[in-house]
DNA sequence: GAATAAAATGGTATATAATGGAAAATAGTG
DNA sequence: CACTATTTTCCATTATATACCATTTTATTC
């Protein structure tokens, strides 16, 4: 059975958390029980990973602090990383809350419809019109492709198959 | 016998489900039971897979994590993938429900009229006029292409058997 | 350093939606 | 025309989400 997909809305309640779907806690509880990581994307949404899977996206970084000592890119992208990146858990009532910081950075004040959607390697968790933006430019650039596929079928002089 | 041929009309139910029709379920029966993988396609329809099938699609993605740590691209592919594609069981009714953001996506409402076509690999869930249309394109797309194969013809300076 | 206020956390009850099943209606077949 | 198979509609049950409330923790002020 596939795991972090599909999608759900719900909204974040006058303290600044949100319930996660019970399709979401358990994908979580398989992988990593109820401890996670929260980073907050450069598209402005907030990603939730099991603790492994974001070590795996940080590994590449050897010998950092050398590489701290000479370059500024690398300090930006440690301060990126450091900063916008926190350890959280998901409650026994299957509700996580999203820091103060975070929740500014991301538009998910109180109140607010989210998206909660599944990325394969975890979940993001989004503005609602921020994601129907998201979306939209996505599936218009999937359509793009369709129509320049479809094009090139017409002058190609032989059949494929 | 063809597996996942042929195409049925039914209606969305009033709680967003479908009945699929004896032979689609059996086709899915032989192939992998009741468990399926529903995937929203660009074109604005779903689609149906043997979950088999659908990992076959998606698996060119390894070190996922360090990939999606440095790629936009990379991630809006994840997002389009995970956000669009849900594990779903065929009921013991032969019922299947669409889950709410799917069902907007592919305007497939309660009380809709839909056409369940095998596209051999599984099926599409499309809204009837949507499929009518698409129908359409494909026909017209065959038929320019017949045109030019003809032009083309005429134009080969020896016969090309 | 104590008291108060604010915020965060944990839990519960209620309303809503999803699910499973069965009966009635419809269409197809001999 | 009768019988069978299939679909659709309806209802009961279960699950889920939301709002609300109580308790605990943290911060601020005197």
């Amino acid at each position: 059975m596939l795991k972090f997909c599909g999608q759900d809305c719900c909204s974040v309640d006058a303290n600044g958390r949100i319930k996660l779907s019970p399709r979401v806690i358990s994908d979580f509880a398989e992988e990593c029980g109820s401890e996670v990581v929260m980073h907050c994307l450069p598209e402005g949404a907030i990603a939730l990973y099991p603790e492994k899977i974001y070590l795996e996206m940080r590994q590449n970084e050897e010998q950092a602090a050398a590489q701290a000592a000479a370059s500024v890119v690398f300090r930006r992208s440690m301060r990126r990383f450091g900063a916008m990146s926190k350890s959280e858990s998901i409650s026994r009532q299957g509700r996580i809350t999203l820091p103060p910081t975070f929740r500014k950075y991301a538009a998910l004040e109180a109140g607010c419809e989210v998206c909660v959607v599944g990325v394969e390697i975890g979940v993001e968790i989004w503005n609602a019109e921020r994601w129907m933006a998201e979306i939209d430019k996505i599936n218009e650039h999937a359509m793009e492709k369709g129509e320049r596929e479809m094009a090139m079928d017409l002058t190609t002089p032989k059949p494929q198959e």
